[in-house]
DNA sequence: GTAATATGTTAGACTGATCTAACAAAATTA
DNA sequence: TAATTTTGTTAGATCAGTCTAACATATTAC
């Protein structure tokens, strides 16, 4: 059995690791706000359960167990996110904090219930893909997707995903009607601190900073 | 801040204690299968916060401000059990074990939530009253209930709650049709061993035994 | 290439939640 | 009422999960 703690530490190990695929004790202390020889102590305890790969002053990665793993906790915490939004009338902001309790719930039956209700949704509120009941990723389309920053004037762009979203963030996106979905037209990028003026349903000109534009993941027309 | 555990404790006591008023150490210890002196100790910590009243020997009770928090405890169990029967498709014998686990979720917007897609109600799916807000129960009907058991031949009633209900008596009622709502008349009482043949929609002579019918909850017509 | 800094590890302490063994008090039985 | 049984308490151990302090190894800067 793995306990709600240890199955924080391999979720925030997974999240780390999605990119590089492999993460530091550093990084992770501070991802969780635990101090490096708890976080150490942990390792070592997840790679006697054949969860994570730990060998002394070496990168940190997951096994393949311990990744489906995670990707079952990620799957849970996803389609916990999307069914408060759909099926409870929660905001997208609003939901984190209880998915986050949530995905330790121990009830296959449950979840299962969940997705059903939700017709088997592949993506939760935020745009980001539901791994499916193997712990497997849909990743074909989502690593496809481009930042908005990385757009040129002109560019037509459908919204997609935000990453790393925040709740400052998703309310600022309620606050401008920007929602996934939306079709977004560069129509011009301020050369001094790259901000951009773009247009989508209903807003002819609206303004976005460099720092929000990174985290809107996109697709071209 | 109160604990998982302590809310286990605490919620174990109040329904210890709903009959009598106080509980002993050993009752409550077997009703949580957790030895006593691990029930001791947690009982010395509960009274430091003032949730309990405990002194060497003497039964336990609660505290105005321990029974609020278990009521309010109950109340996020039952409403969860409301929920899962009638939001979710759940048969009233699925949903323990699941709102075992979300009851100590800690966010009142999502319980607030539910209440208000439940159309706020008053009992949960086996008939047993949600506590409010301020963990008030409402105990004016479901104390005037009568036990099953205790009706006399030729008694018409009204099937309102299931005391202490456990799986396996939930899927015996299933099995039988029989159901909270159901009108049941009482057509003969066994004298050897108290055994009931009652009739109620769709079933015209049901035997049930004295033990079954000792945990049926009526309403006299 | 050494010094300084950052990162990783070990050791040891603390708290919460559990246990067993031993002892004490209360309740029951004879 | 004395003996026995049940219930309650104390003491001390253990494990999970956290910490700080001290030490070790890598990395970075000069």
């Amino acid at each position: 059995m793995i306990s709600q703690t240890e199955e924080n530490y391999l979720k925030a190990l997974w999240n780390l690791t999605s990119s590089k695929g492999e993460a530091s004790v550093n990084e992770l202390s501070k991802q969780l706000d635990i101090k490096m020889p708890t976080v150490n102590s942990m390792m070592k305890r997840l790679a006697e359960k054949g969860l994570v790969h730990y060998e002394s002053y070496k990168p940190l990665k997951l096994t393949d167990k311990g990744k489906r793993l995670a990707a079952l906790i990620i799957r849970k915490h996803r389609l916990t996110e999307m069914y408060l939004v759909e099926k409870m009338g929660f905001g997208w902001e609003e939901v984190h904090d209880i998915a986050e309790q949530i995905e330790h719930i121990q009830s296959p039956a449950f979840f299962e219930k969940m997705d059903e209700l939700l017709g088997f949704p592949k993506v939760d509120p935020h745009g980001s893909p539901i791994p499916d009941r193997n712990g497997k990723v849909e990743t074909e389309q989502y690593i496809r997707y481009i930042k908005l920053s990385d757009c040129k004037e002109g560019d037509t762009v459908t919204f997609m995903a935000v990453s790393h979203s925040s709740d400052e963030l998703l309310k600022f996106l309620n606050s401008r009607d920007l929602s996934l979905g939306s079709k977004i037209k560069v129509k011009s990028i301020e050369p001094f601190d790259e901000s951009m003026t773009v247009s989508y349903a209903g807003r002819k000109a609206e303004m976005l900073s460099n720092k929000v534009c990174d985290k809107l993941l996109v697709r071209p027309a």
